[in-house]
DNA sequence: GCTATTTTGAAATAGACACTTCAAAACGTG
DNA sequence: CACGTTTTGAAGTGTCTATTTCAAAATAGC
């Protein structure tokens, strides 16, 4: 019926998230997202309309894995303290190992501001992270795990600043110490 | 001995540190930070020789700004859950207010990564405030408001690592309430 | 194997962006 | 008041950026 794609959209969409989530919105240039997806202007343009709407695209699948991730830690059978442990672990990984952060959080930085669409998008990846969060509050309360009367969901939302804090001080310039000193008092605080 | 400047320069300075506040470091034109400062781009780039010359001087008085606020507040005499309660609520205020946000926060994120010496000057902004912090915790110990065991350098990055997530998550979505929750929840954990 | 339809690659385009040029203007000083 | 020096305004400059164009290429169905 007519001529079929050399590439995998797919694939394209997370080579471009990738360089999004390294260098930025506006400083990832069309060039930029060529190389990165191994594709030419008038391919990505043909496929994704404009760099905005595949950014969007971008955004989309990294805040469904991310979110999709916790939501299984949170889950999971383990106890609330190495659950919350497992998570504030591998954010301190992730940010003394490669490196490359959160692309939620630089997107809540950067875009959101002045893109509404954006925000919305943050906003319920932050939703659907909070009450998977909170969920694992509430059943540590029901086994024991947590006094009661610690409130579930200002834990959750407490617990997700920390996170989100350890990523920006990290890139203001803490070192891995402070990264894991802060990680346990946000347990100890649980 | 030659023609004088229409303008202040430290008022320039400050006009362009407002722009590139609101709307961040690559999405700030030229035409912006003129019609900020309300000169023409021949006085702008014959002043501050560059875009990122000029956001240099913007960032270095904006941390000295915002670190002479934290330390004075820190070195002031009133009890330290006092001060850090202070502290948040300056925050929350301005996230829920002008909901301007941070330009020490944003550039952590933005172009930390990519300009060592932007990361530089925030590192150096940001032990400032760990410094400050720390004594702060450290007097409060000698005077028995906190518990002998507690580490007054932990204790400071925890509390900054709380400022930077409140800031992300409110842009992430998150409301007044959710705000004040984390906030409470920091300050029950000193 | 022709046709209709879509993708691809190379080249182009229009506008924006950071920055410059230069002559006229505006002083302090001798 | 004229000189030396710096600032200013208006108008550029070259480069980059997001996006488009268009003809050639590649298929599936007839």
């Amino acid at each position: 019926m007519a001529r079929p794609r050399k590439f995998d959209e797919a694939q394209a969409i997370e080579a471009a998230m990738r360089a999004f989530w390294a260098l930025g919105y506006e400083a990832t240039t069309t060039q930029d997202l060529c190389e990165a997806t191994g594709l030419n202007p008038s391919s990505v343009y043909n496929t994704f309309r404009s760099k905005r709407d595949l950014f969007l695209l971008a955004l989309r699948r990294y805040l469904d894995d991310l979110a999709g991730r916790q939501i299984a830690l949170m889950e999971s059978a383990a106890p609330i303290r190495e659950k919350v442990g497992g998570l504030l672990d591998q954010i301190i990984a992730d940010e003394t190992g490669d490196r490359l952060g959160c692309l939620a959080v630089n997107t809540a930085i950067e875009l959101a501001p002045r893109d509404a669409e954006v925000a919305g998008l943050l906003a319920r990846d932050y939703d659907r992270r909070i009450t998977a969060m909170r969920g694992a509050f509430e059943s540590a309360r029901l086994d024991g795990e947590l006094s009661g009367d610690r409130d579930p969901l200002a834990l959750a939302h407490f617990v997700n600043a920390g996170v989100a804090g350890i990523r920006v001080v990290s890139r203001s310039g803490a070192d891995r110490t402070a990264l894991r000193a802060i990680s346990a008092t946000v347990l100890a605080a649980l």
